[in-house]
DNA sequence: TTGGTACATTGACGTACGTCGATGCCCTAC
DNA sequence: GTAGGGCATCGACGTACGTCAATGTACCAA
């Protein structure tokens, strides 16, 4: 706490008391972003939201990656569990769609 | 990359092209994130554009962080780095500004 | 000059992350 | 059933992160 000794000759400031978060939500938005903190994942996001209603095929999103399949399945784990893509599994091929209304969500956080 | 071995029967699917991503944005936009991927970091950052024109005192955001006053000066200086806020040194206080234009970049990144 | 205040830096510690090779599971084709 | 491909999980490794106590630096007041 800034002047709880003994107070210097000066004001130092008037103290910023309104902060926009609320400390849940301040955690909730930060995973939000740790999930996009990584150049792979916006790329592999990138792409899964440019493959719009029919979602996008893990297949073809390994090789532009350059990462190898198993790191490329662990991105798109984190990216499910910070809410920004789902899967869903047909017959052989897992199919990722990306969730809009998170990356709204995130973007108004930002403001 | 898919299909590079015997294909299987059926193509899995249509291959997703367009990325809106550059390797170089990417980066740069995963460094941005990277800095508000903190629930601290949020908060200071939130403090810091909530204080506007005149700045954000330091002796003002520690307190409310919760955090001991040599890790919010670690956390400014991740803010400072990754270009969200900049610090004017005034005297014997520390002064940080948000630097708005870097918020709307990392906005127009979630589109 | 001497003392105290504001902030940054350093060093250390535990933890989480990014990456890969190896392996396991499910589905499809034959 | 058998074989093979698509994808997730596991185990291991190096690195980066979040945190604090201790210390350093600049400034102000008496």
């Amino acid at each position: 706490m800034a002047r709880t000794t003994p107070t210097p000759a000066v004001e130092c400031c008037t103290p910023v008391g309104a902060d926009g978060f609320d400390h849940a939500d301040a955690a909730e938005a930060a995973k939000g972003f740790a999930a996009l903190a990584d150049p792979v994942r916006l790329h592999l996001l990138s792409m899964i939201v440019a493959a719009g209603e029919g979602g996008a095929c893990v297949c073809d999103l390994v090789a532009p990656s350059g990462r190898s399949q198993p790191t490329v399945s662990h991105h798109l784990r984190l990216l499910r569990e910070a809410g920004l893509v789902t899967s869903e599994k047909r017959g052989t091929w897992a199919w990722y769609h990306a969730v809009p209304g998170r990356l709204e969500q995130l973007r108004a956080a930002l403001a």
